[in-house]
DNA sequence: CGGTTTCTTGAACGAGGTCAAGTTGTGTGG
DNA sequence: CCACACAACTTGACCTCGTTCAAGAAACCG
């Protein structure tokens, strides 16, 4: 997750240029499950969380996007997820339907749309290995090597998220996830700076702990 | 897993069309993971799975593919997954480079390939979501209706894979299966015709415990 | 500075993993 | 067709790891 994606060519300008500007507080709302798809969204800047909510009220995160990412992609007419702020951010929205017709006369922006899609792909497949990997410790680990790959510093991750928010994502509990972190920091693969921010002091011995 | 691709647009017909046809025996490797990724594939009878496998020799199942599914997407050049036949089974090959010239000319291609691509983001998606389900019980119903869906009889489920297969593609252990199977063959909700045979009798309480 | 949320830590419990044995199923050769 | 060998599946007993419940510490905000 949070993967930026790579260097997009000119025709990705298309989607930037067109769509409206919008702004987000943290935990509002971007798009509710079952409304209509009419949109993709572009992260412009902040993060943004797509989830689902089961019946025994337990929720699920599906993924986190960051700037450059693209997100909204639904193979039905309507919304799977919900979408949410994590923190304060700013995403370009861009109307399916006005997309449709572009892409007819336009199949760079068409194979662009396929592209995104292959990144969505590569993250879905890439959270599954996380959530199957057994292991508390190795999930986070696999969660910290994700974020630091994200944010581009090999080192330092700042994470926009809370702790709820990484244990719906990883499929386990709050108190879990503390653990599991203050365990790294035991084994000094990790500095814990504050809450929110980690220094990876280790990355080979996170590397192997994820396999 | 195994959902049939909702009813192909004409376009899809280039894809059958060109490729040479390829059979597998059980088991068999259709591609290694690191391979370059040249072409794609697409299922014409039997079932394959895609796997990874972990350090540790631990194995895991991305997903399974049944008739009319199309696989090897990728987002590099080089396979991140092997793709093995369950069962035996026949697949078209499309050569991905070949792909890219007929795509330049026809938009519509590259759309049919977007959209496949949109099927297999919502396969992963579903797949995340029964990993992330606590509760051995909630997976396998979970993979029951998946396969139910699969098939299109609403019922009856087949099995191509082993109970194996099932535990690595649910992030659990064979003898997990193995006792969630039989409570919910006591609870009722099923029947256990064969090991490889399963009746669904209660797809109500099947779906509740899956959330 | 007090109040609320978030994060961490502890103790007890329970679901699933592990190990081991038994059962069923399948294919092969006599 | 049966006997045998081997693989797949099921079941049981035990133990580990993560959840649950509860309390305390730290951070955030008015």
């Amino acid at each position: 997750m949070l993967r930026r994606s790579e260097q997009a060519p000119p025709q990705a300008a298309i989607l930037l240029a067109t769509g409206p500007v919008r702004y987000f507080a943290p935990n509002c709302c971007i798009y509710m499950a079952s409304d209509a798809a009419e949109a993709l969204f572009k992260v412009v800047s902040g993060v943004v969380r797509t989830v689902r909510f089961l019946q025994d009220g337990k929720r699920q995160i599906d993924a986190f996007y960051g700037s450059g990412d693209v997100f909204g992609f639904e193979r039905g007419a309507a919304y799977t997820l919900t979408a949410e702020a994590v923190s304060r951010c700013t995403v370009i929205s861009y109307n399916c339907k006005g997309l449709d017709v572009l892409a007819m006369h336009n199949p760079a922006l068409t194979r662009q749309l396929y592209v995104y899609t292959l990144d969505g792909l590569g993250r879905a497949q890439a959270h599954a290995k996380l959530l199957a990997h057994a292991g508390a410790t190795g999930k986070i680990a696999g969660f910290l090597l994700e974020c630091s790959a994200a944010s581009g510093d090999e080192h330092t991750i700042t994470f926009a998220m809370a702790r709820q928010d990484i244990a719906d994502y990883l499929g386990m509990t709050v108190e879990t996830v503390s653990r599991a972190l203050t365990e790294l920091r035991k084994a000094a693969f990790i500095d814990l700076i504050s809450s929110r921010e980690i220094n990876l002091k280790n990355v080979a011995a996170l590397r192997s702990l994820n396999s």
